[in-house]
DNA sequence: GTCTATAGTACGATAGAC
DNA sequence: GTCTATCGTACTATAGAC
């Protein structure tokens, strides 16, 4: 029989695979349930990807290479904007925050992806580091969040950027159980104010622990 | 041949379990891995727990209700030292935060595994908020931070819960990889500077978002 | 490029000897 | 309480017909 969603059937392992790992996570997700949910053969994955593995980096990379190419450039304008001052906290941040929040719009799946994989502490998760220019991502980042904290604690916008990091994961992924344990309190909203939100969050957390850790 | 480790078998399987659990998932950890790791038969984990999933509810309870109870204690004391007057955020958070790194430092795998729990979706993850006290914690805690900020915007309150939830467990979780992206900057020292990092970070940050999403 | 069939392995769980 | 042996199932991967 035909499968129902007519793209070919590379294009929808992929999407099967993504909206699979991002439910349940990667060591979870058997290749078999991956081929049923894209109405594929079973041994479709090994014919278009060769294995599990490969497929994973084909997730991965689809949709992490546009995204952080996205992050660079937003940083790219937030500092040209600013002229040769250091630009605010918040706008620096929003560039690392945002765009993700539009790919969890289109592709909700995808984020939980990336929220299961920072978890996955083996092997995988390093190549998240090494993939999609994500170390240089991080790297851009600290250095503006240096000049926006002139004096801070070296370790301070670390541990900031590791809790910015943890908020965000989590939101990715249980943002629909902080609206069930809210009893509807907690409505997600726009994606403009959550991003309102994390950003405005991070960026007092950040000023509020610059000087912890200093000698006195 | 004798196990190298003199406790009972029992004991055993739930210390190998929360250790493996931990570090690789619950669904990602076989029966087989935990009695290996236990030194024990592959048939002990059915004779003493029943299943697997038993013994996942096994390694749960020992540490969390122990723990959310000193949570509870720790909210108590700080509502009484206050008077009538709301306590500080800071002190709020604290005794929410607190107890559970100084679980981490005792039982890293622990808290790492709730933290997994967190993330794993399926049905297990509902067991967390059945257990032991979770939901009458989680319930205080929020009626405090609402006291402590009056004024706010009552979903403002649950994503920062959120927020915070998010920064914990991927400190947990991660605490091991900034310290390696960071080449050695962002070291995690003494659980007393974590904490103050974690709660001065929380308590800045739900000032920030306290009124974000009201009428204009 | 898609299928069937299957090799080879690992899984959770249990029966029954000791 | 601990062992061996095994049932029934599910897994990744591959070979080979079409």
């Amino acid at each position: 029989m035909a499968p129902t969603d007519p793209r070919d059937t590379k294009e929808r392992l992929i999407d099967a695979a993504e909206s699979l790992f991002g439910d349940r996570g990667i060591a979870a997700v058997s290749v078999r349930d991956i081929t049923a949910r894209a109405e594929a053969n079973i041994a479709a994955v090994n014919y278009h990807f060769g294995s599990k593995d490969a497929l994973f980096l084909a997730v991965l990379k689809r949709r992490m290479e546009p995204l952080n190419a996205e992050r660079l450039r937003l940083l790219d304008i937030v500092e040209e904007t600013a002229g040769g001052e250091p630009p605010a906290l918040e706008e620096i941040l929003s560039a690392f925050v945002e765009p993700t929040f539009r790919v969890f719009r289109s592709n909700p799946d995808f984020m939980k992806f990336v929220g299961q994989l920072h978890h996955e502490c083996g092997s995988l998760a390093d190549s998240l580091l090494a993939t999609s220019r994500f170390g240089e991502l991080i790297a851009r980042l600290r250095i503006a969040l240096l000049r926006a904290l002139p004096g801070s604690q070296p370790a301070s916008s670390w541990w900031g950027m590791n809790f910015l990091m943890g908020a965000m994961i989590h939101t990715w992924m249980g943002g629909h159980e902080i609206e069930a344990i809210s009893g509807g309190e907690a409505v997600y909203g726009s994606d403009e104010i959550m991003v309102e939100r994390l950003t405005k969050f991070a960026a007092a957390g950040l000023r509020a622990i610059a000087d912890v850790g200093e000698e006195e």
